[in-house]
RNA sequence: GGGAGCAUAGCUCAGUUGGGAGAGCAUCUGCCUUACAAGCAGGGGGUCAUAGGUUCGAGCCCUAUUGUUCCCACCA
């Protein structure tokens, strides 16, 4: 018995190997193949802002378990690799990075010497993902790797932005936006996060024009905006303030006049129900109409700062206001502010509020909580802000994404986040994409400075289009990171060219995701895949959970309670890491990281090497052939190959459904619940020689069956299956290229899984008895079986060795009747047959009876579920025929095991 | 304000068309049995959040309630 598999399982010793021989031998490249169908996963570009994250390894072996599958099954499978530029939050790094090594700020560098440090940094850390992807066994083809700023996006980036400004599907405008003070640009809607935030209500009198003594109270929560006020809104509705519509009030330290409107914006039950409208800081303020105060608000009035308010950017703009901004870019106010003039927002606010009360126009302060909007990238409170930029007008584009939707061109699994998906599809606003950045897609805009006129082109012009001048200068905006995102799955298959691979591959069939940026990402390449290429970029969205800390938590920076996979990888292995991610999860579900998980999956894997060295141990030598080994199976045989049989039947179900969790789970009960605890222990005698038993059937089955497992589970636990598949006779591909097992009607042998369920129990019952009346392992004993069935009485004489084996037990008989039982004798009893087991002096009678009493009372129990259901007319009319039939046959057999264990308990009774 | 998820063994979680409650870890008992102590064998432990409803039958479907987590939303 001899073998070259290392007795100890250490996955150090051959993952990267293994890896760098997938590469050698291009087991991962896919070209377009007419012979074969293609399955194509594009992944989800990771940021080169930094390092792998466990949601990226959760991320990554769904996606490669999914690959590798179907590569298995003979597809033409592309899982096409590549990072993001991740404009903002690249920048932000890499500034940091300047300053600290350098002291420098990127404007002491200028725009091309910014981006030359951009780009370093991007091959330094777009090479340490791709490292940490091998690590975790991505089989990617790497030949296709791309990049989202690389020459083939930039072109599609241009090609979609020109598309869309020609179907004036993209605008500039004026507007107000999302502005970040920190990192000075823009932010779409979807890059604010909203937070509850403690704050203060302050009530502020605005003193009448034509009578100073009396006042308008408004309640606002940014006092330092009432520098921008240019109205007073009151509910058209509202009584209160009815008589006031019209009036000018003061606005107060500032000295301007302003109106108070009527608009159905105000909630009556705030504030005083009154607004203070400030256009240029408010979005509702900028646009507001005559019907936008809420009555039920406050004071039922707003002030009105158009500039500094999205709703009141709005009323502005309905009532024709003038637009005022008193902010700077960088969140300090302006010159508008006064003396406040550069100081910070929330300083000017502290100081301007003492200032107001001072002079007697702060009628009081109220604690409240309010919701603000924060920098989804450094959660910097984000300032409404009025200013020109890029947007995407939304409508149009939106439509066509949720009747792809509706026609079912695209589905969510699971299938809850098709509703997650229309609702932000519905209610979507025009999306901001200009961001004022330097690191990534220029804007392919140019002006003339002579006479303005914008020209929307991939190269700069010579010359202006309209009045000839040369004096033109491009864009200095970049585009929205997720703009080019949204291109992936096409452009990076050769789009805008109608290249073989983009025929072939595209559209992809699975995106794999987590559900953290459907908005972000899942549904800007829906839009921008139809509105491009007429069709839904893949078929289906398998939408992931979050992997938290062993408490619950979000793993983040700041709690420093990350889990770094590499980490995880080095102590661990890759595939014990990869199969805790793959199991207890379910489609969508957030997953905890817990140590004792990954220990139980390192041990399974060590599980499987073990059985594996013992399988090659006992192997040497001609294998026979299928035809001689199938005329000799034995019933263990059968079982086995009948149950790996279904074993693939239902992992192919599972798989196909998105259930990983439940096809890992199948896998692992398989291999270490039957074929190990059961067939290699039933075998052993067999392959040890013992006396006419068949060796050669046993190992061509061992051989066969382990192949299949090490088939359906190669795709969680890649590495450890590769290698032990090296090892394996007449195995000269990789196992990576080998075909997915299918179910085969020839192998399924009903009879035989009988037969073994049959003799499993029994064993189970011999050992529970054994264990239970204190009887050594090592003691040997007899069994008297009195079958009740008669096929069980054959298994039962066909099966002594089983009892050898696996219960120590030297001699089996089965008999009639009673007679030939002593005393001294422990029973059981279980579907089918008694068992005696003789133990002479052994026997405790009175832990006997105890035992057999438990028995009882739990038959007792089967008894009565199954008379209360057979008794029930209701069940007998109404349930299906075979469910009642399998009723029936219950309680044949509950009643004939009852029927022997009170007899059984009456005669050690009467002792 | 709107929407969603979760609530099952001490812990973490599975449970796929409704038909006798599962795993891992932990715990208890006995085993170094020539693949594996990262192991083997056996045991204990659950009114499946609560209350209704549909059904012959509900962990699963419906309604409400409670607790919890998350997402969306421009509300002074």
């Amino acid at each position: 018995m001899t073998t070259n598999i290392p007795s100890k399982y250490n996955p150090k010793e051959f993952e990267d190997k293994i890896y760098s021989s997938w590469m050698e031998e291009n087991c991962f490249k896919a070209e377009p193949n007419p012979d074969k169908k293609p399955f194509t996963i594009v992944l989800p570009p990771p940021n080169i802002t930094g390092q792998l994250h466990m949601g990226h390894a959760l991320d990554h072996t769904l996606q490669d378990v999914l690959i590798r599958w179907k590569r298995m099954q003979g597809y033409e499978a592309l899982w096409l690799p590549g990072t993001d530029h991740a404009s903002i939050a690249t920048e932000v790094k890499v500034v940091e990075r300047i300053k600290k090594e350098e002291g420098k700020s990127k404007e002491d560098l200028g725009r091309e010497e910014f981006l030359k440090r951009a780009w370093n940094w991007k091959e330094e850390f777009g090479g340490t993902i791709v490292g940490q992807m091998k690590k975790l066994g991505d089989s990617c083809d790497w030949s296709r790797e791309r990049f989202t700023m690389d020459e083939g996006c930039n072109e599609a980036v241009k090609e979609f932005f020109i598309k869309l400004y020609e179907k004036k599907l993209i605008y500039r405008g004026n507007r107000i936006i999302n502005w970040c003070p920190d990192c000075q640009t823009t932010l779409s809607d979807a890059e604010v996060d909203h937070e509850d935030t403690p704050g203060k209500y302050y009530f502020v009198k605005y003193p009448y024009v034509d009578n100073k003594d009396e006042y308008f109270v408004v309640a606002t929560t940014r006092p330092e905006t009432i520098f921008g006020d240019v109205a007073i809104a009151a509910h058209h509705d509202d009584e209160r303030y009815k008589h006031l519509i019209g009036k000018k009030v003061i606005v107060p330290i500032v000295g301007r006049e302003i109106p108070i409107i009527a608009d159905e914006y105000p909630d009556m039950t705030k504030g005083t129900g009154a607004l203070k409208i400030t256009p240029c800081h408010d979005p509702n303020d900028f646009e507001i109409a005559d019907e936008y105060p809420d009555m039920t608000k406050g004071t039922g009035a707003l002030k009105i700062t158009p500039c500094h308010d999205p709703n009141d950017f709005e009323i502005g703009l309905r009532h024709n206001l003038e637009q005022i901004n008193c902010m700077n870019q960088d969140g300090t106010m302006n010159e508008v502010a006064g003396k406040y003039n550069n100081l910070d927002r929330y300083e000017c606010r502290k100081l301007f509020v003492k200032e107001l009360e001072e002079n007697g126009y702060l009628l009081k302060a109220e604690d409240t909580d309010h919701n603000v909007g924060t920098c989804y990238r450094c959660h910097t409170i984000v300032e409404p802000r009025v200013s020109d930029q890029w947007f995407v007008a939304m409508k149009d584009l939106a439509e066509p994404a949720l009747k792809a939707e509706q026609n079912k061109d695209v589905e969510f699994v699971p299938e809850r986040f098709n509703k997650i998906y229309t609702h932000w599809l519905e209610n979507i606003r025009d999306w901001c994409i200009s961001r004022q950045l330097w690191w990534g897609h220029r804007i392919p805009a140019y002006y003339c400075q002579d006479c303005n006129e914008i020209m929307v082109q991939k190269d700069a012009p010579h010359s202006c289009s309209k009045c000839g001048s040369q004096n033109i200068k491009q864009d200095e905006d970049v585009l929205d990171t997720w703009f080019s995102s949204g291109l992936w799955p096409f452009s990076t298959l050769g789009w805008p060219n109608n290249t073989e691979d983009l025929k072939y591959f595209y559209p992809t069939d699975v995106l794999v995701t987590g559900y953290d940026i459907i908005f972000f990402w899942v549904v800007r390449m829906v839009f921008s895949a139809l509105e491009m290429t007429d069709v839904s970029p893949f078929k289906h969205v398998f939408v992931h959970g979050l992997v938290r800390d062993a408490e619950g938590r979000k793993m983040s920076k700041s709690l420093g309670n990350g889990v770094d996979p590499l980490e995880i990888i080095d102590q661990y292995g890759a595939d014990a890491l990869r199969f805790m991610l793959m199991t207890g999860i379910s489609p969508g579900n957030d997953t905890r990281f817990k140590v004792e998980k990954l220990e139980s999956c390192r041990n399974f894997a060590n599980k499987l090497w073990n059985a594996s060295r013992f399988v090659m141990m006992n192997i040497e030598g001609e294998i026979i052939d299928v035809e001689t080994a199938k005329a000799n199976y034995k019933t263990e045989d059968k079982w086995i190959l009948s149950r790996v049989n279904k074993a693939t039947k239902e992992m192919t179900e599972n798989l196909d459904g998105f259930e990983l969790g439940i096809a890992a789970q199948r896998v692992y009960d398989f291999i270490w619940n039957e074929y190990c605890d059961w067939y290699i222990e039933i075998v052993k005698p067999r392959l040890y020689g013992e006396d006419g038993l068949d060796k050669d059937t046993a190992r061509f089955v061992l051989i066969k069956v382990l192949k299949d497992m090490l088939k359906l589970l190669h795709p969680f636990m890649p590495f450890i299956t590769e290698e032990i598949w090296t090892y394996l006779p007449n195995c000269d591909s990789r196992l990576v290229k080998a075909s997915w097992p299918e179910f085969k009607e020839e192998e399924n042998f009903e009879e035989a899984e009988a037969n073994m369920e049959f003799i499993m129990e029994a064993v189970r019952s011999i050992r529970n008895v054994r264990a239970e009346m204190n009887v050594a392992p090592s003691k040997k004993a007899r069994a008297i079986f009195i079958p009740s069935k008669e096929n069980c009485k054959e298994y039962i004489v066909n099966g002594a060795s089983y009892f050898a084996t696996l219960a120590n037990i030297t001699e089996v008989k089965a008999v009639n009747d009673k007679t030939q039982i002593g005393e001294d004798t422990a029973s059981s009893v279980i579907d089918g047959t008694e068992i005696y087991l003789p133990l002479a002096d052994l026997i405790d009678f009175e832990k006997e009876i105890e035992r057999l009493e438990k028995e009882k009372a739990k038959l007792q129990g089967e008894l009565d579920r199954v008379h209360g259901k057979l008794n029930n007319e209701k069940f007998m009319g109404k349930a299906p025929e075979n469910v009642v039939k399998e009723e029936r046959e219950k309680l044949t057999k509950y009643q004939s095991m009852m029927e022997k264990v009170v007899e059984r308990l009456q005669s050690l009774k009467n002792k």
